[in-house]
RNA sequence: GGGGCCGUAGCUCAAUGGUUAGAGCAGGGGACUCAUAAUCCCUUGGUUGUGAGUUCGAUCCUCACCGGCCCUACCA
């Protein structure tokens, strides 16, 4: 059996969650639940990233210990994708002692095949940002976010030997010419490792919220590499359920274009220092971006709007889980960036969501009320939206087997479209009850059969109202993908409700 | 400062070293009235950021410039 094993990053628990988290994850939760629709044994993890200078300070600003702090926004990440119908099958928090063990046995592999070792760390540190900066990045040695001066520091660092793997990671790419998709932020990666690799800290004396280094308790690991280890965390490894071999091979990092580095250069570095292939694929989105402007005050704090003023949880609330969901996944194609905005999400749900699919489903079911006596006719083997339907199911399995959602769901909506045209071309309602009307309707049927298949990633709970509706029993994912969406299953002869609108029109 | 990405129709985005650069939305015209005033058909609209170069031919390759953005020790 085929497995799919899907991650996004673990999110930082300084911040609550905002739209850009919630755009990574019903990503990753569309893709878990695409294949586990293809029969695939799925493994969906997702967390929260807990340690850390900037954690510890949070906490202290709430007048929290840095768990209770944690525990709490850790918690609102649940929450938040509770509310989004996310089906993550595991939730790491590094603060977990599963993690904690991982993260030592992973490193203390590194470790053991001599890739860290003890240096003096001297950089130039920001006393208000309690941070280092490089020569490079600070201009004139002034820190660029307080323009003051830096100050000349040292701290005794474990270090790993990151440039030890240049020409390793080379010839990875090379071999893997799909190992960080798309290609343009392959070729990001790829130019970085070509320009040069150096060692890197990886861990700390000066804060104590972390993972203790095992070979030396005056140090915790740096938060970077105790998050990356999670990835490992959620598979067992080092321990008693360790599961590595069974997933590893098939692991996919869904991340952001901003943190490309750690998991395309320093994430397969750190593998191949513990003996293990890096993560088979990393799959790179874009960045949502607001305008600036028209988001309504309770979206955004007065004056500024920001992605991150925006609570996923209020979107839901105001728009719809299914909706919400369809607009992050089919607005904008995963890898580039997107504009986000409210004028988008509602243009979207009018257009594609209330006229073209509800309204779809409507008139359908309106027309078998007054010409079938409300009972389902069945399609035929032969009608011409067949062919719609077989281009739309190949169509839409391609974009998702690339990581490509937007194209899953537009292939979708063509077989909407086709179905629309279908109904006018042979304007059921103007016919005699009798033969002819129960061909087109059967037929429109069971284009609406497969088109809530299709949609079931993305939207799986209007997905299986549309089934219901339409008379047909069980989930739409009782069966495999490939069984559900061949043509003529449908079987008439039950009734179909037509029950209030899917999607009520937005008219404000 | 260094590295990198992007700039295509009013808007959001596709596409390819080669016939008239595509789609959705918005705009215009028509049809229909089963349906959530939804749907269907037709249609306006682009010197593909600017300037050079390579080429028989460039939106796609090279260089420069302009504009936006990302990374450069902890924001998806």
């Amino acid at each position: 059996m085929a497995r799919f094993y899907i991650t996004t990053p673990i999110f930082y628990v300084n911040d609550a969650p905002h739209v850009g988290h919630a755009y990574c994850t019903v990503n990753a939760d569309a893709m878990a639940r695409w294949y586990r629709l293809n029969g695939d044994e799925v493994k969906f993890v997702t967390g929260t990233d807990e340690h850390g200078q900037k954690v510890a300070e949070a906490a202290e600003r709430n007048g929290l210990a840095p768990l209770a702090w944690a525990d709490q926004t850790s918690l609102r990440f649940r929450e938040a994708w509770n509310a989004l119908d996310i089906s993550y099958d595991d939730f790491i928090r590094t603060t977990e002692p599963r993690h904690q063990e991982t993260v030592q046995k992973f490193l203390s592999k590194v470790y053991e095949n001599g890739y860290i070792y003890k240096d003096v760390y001297r950089g130039l540190y920001c006393v208000s940002c309690e941070d280092y900066y490089t020569e490079e990045s600070a201009d004139e040695l002034k820190c660029p976010i307080h323009a003051k001066p830096l100050t000349e520091m040292e701290e005794e660092n474990w270090f790993f030997k990151l440039s030890a793997f240049e020409d390793q990671l080379r010839d990875y790419y090379d071999g893997h010419p799909d190992f960080v998709t798309p290609h343009t932020k392959r070729n990001e990666a790829y130019s970085f490792i070509k320009g040069g690799l150096k060692d890197i800290s990886i861990t700390r004396t000066s804060i104590k919220w972390g993972v203790p280094v095992p070979w030396d308790d005056q140090h915790v690991f740096y938060v970077w590499y105790d998050a990356l280890v999670n990835y490992l965390t959620a598979i067992g490894y080092g321990r008693e359920d360790d599961e590595v071999e069974k997933w590893w091979p098939h692991s996919h990092h869904l991340i952001g274009k901003e943190i490309i580095r750690f998991h395309c250069v320093w994430w397969p570095a750190m593998c191949m220092a513990a003996g293990l292939e890096p993560v088979s694929h990393v799959q790179v989105h874009g960045w949502l971006l607001v305008g600036g402007q028209k988001l309504s005050k309770t979206m955004a704090a007065e004056g500024s709007v920001r992605l991150t003023d925006i609570a996923p949880v209020q979107l839901t609330t105001e728009y719809g889980v299914d909706p919400i969901r369809y607009y992050l996944l089919r607005e904008t194609s995963l890898g580039n960036d997107g504009d986000f905005s409210l004028e988008a999400i509602i243009a979207r749900y009018n257009t594609d969501l209330a006229n073209n699919l509800g309204n779809l489903v409507a008139r359908v079911a309106a027309v078998v009320g007054s010409k079938c006596e409300g009972i389902a006719p069945s399609p035929v083997m032969d009608s011409s939206l067949r062919q719609s339907a077989e281009t739309a199911v190949r169509e839409a399995s391609a974009g998702w087997n690339r990581f490509a959602p937007q194209a899953g769901l537009e292939a979708t909506w063509n077989l909407i479209g086709d179905t629309n045209a279908y109904l006018e071309n042979h304007a059921p309602w103007k016919m005699e009850p009798g033969e002819e009307v129960a061909v087109v309707l059967g037929d429109a049927l069971e284009a609406i059969r497969i088109v809530a298949v299709l949609i079931s990633p993305a939207m799986p709970s209007i997905s299986q109202e549309i089934w219901r509706r339409i008379g047909l029993a069980g989930e739409v994912s009782d069966e495999l993908f490939a069984t559900r969406t061949s043509w003529g299953q449908f079987r008439g002869g039950h009734r179909i409700e037509k029950g209030e609108p899917l999607f009520p029109r937005i008219t404000d």
